[in-house]
DNA sequence: CCTTGACCCTCCCTTTACTGGAAGGTATTG
DNA sequence: CAATACCTTCCAGTAAAGGGAGGGTCAAGG
């Protein structure tokens, strides 16, 4: 299979799976043209790679979780324990954008929205010293 | 004023500060030793900056935010459009994230996470044909 | 006067996970 | 045999800085 099929197959762009060749989490073989030659076993790895970033794992995260993927002898509890650092991460993320959501929208709301050039948006950016908002808490 | 207690003072590194003037985000004055002289207006602008990023504006918004500031025939509506569409933006993220924490925390939750190899996480990364999940929709 | 240490300067590399494009080789189709 | 659609590599760029090298400057102390 060349990489145009691989990519149509697995739903990833072929620069992608270029890329994942250039950082060692695929080694397609190559036809007597230099094309990338994929196997079937390669495919499998590329959906394993695209279903693990959609759930927002980072690439080094994939990277051992391939690895823990082809070691018959692994432990779940390391597997586990990749994937719930990442579940930290990502509520980290959530709540640092919630509180960010919470201020915005409390801000969008007192403004206007007209001609006039009064905004409570802009006077919270220009009147507070960082991290001291008029309504709460700020970060 | 120099961009050390510049940078106590507002709360942004050194090394933010400089990537700012780069970047046209601030113009600071040069001393004849070529050391950055920082006025209060400089200072000012760096704690909206710093606020503005604190919220989660791109440094593009950032500086539009900042034009808009300084432009006293502003709308307030053309402000509110830039954090409307900042707010929407957050919004896909804490979606996108919570779809992911959501997936993510029912694996993790199957895992039991001992010594044994099987796990609930790595057949889920490998079994599925992207996006479509075995316990409801995928992302 | 000289040195020491704390500043400051610029410049370049690194990060994350790709994406875009140029320049050129190959395979297929008409 | 040409056009088109593939494929190849390499280089550059993205966001928003962070790290560090190599070197200039400033204030204080001996």
């Amino acid at each position: 299979m060349n990489i145009g099929d691989v990519a149509q197959r697995c739903g990833l762009p072929a620069k992608t799976i270029r890329y994942y060749e250039d950082i060692g989490l695929i080694e397609p073989l190559r036809g007597a043209n230099g094309y990338r030659r994929f196997r079937e076993s390669d495919l499998h790895k590329l959906a394993f790679l695209g279903r693990a970033r959609s759930l927002g794992f980072s690439i080094e995260d994939c990277r051992t979780l391939l690895t823990l993927y082809r070691d018959r002898a692994r432990a779940s509890a390391d597997v586990k324990q990749v994937a719930q650092d990442h579940l930290a991460c990502i509520d980290r993320k959530i709540g640092d954008l919630t509180q960010m959501r919470q201020t915005l929208s409390h801000l969008v709301e007192a403004c206007a929205g007209d001609e006039r050039p009064d905004c409570p948006i802009l006077a919270d950016l220009a009147n507070l010293t960082q991290g001291q908002p008029c309504h709460g808490q700020s970060n």
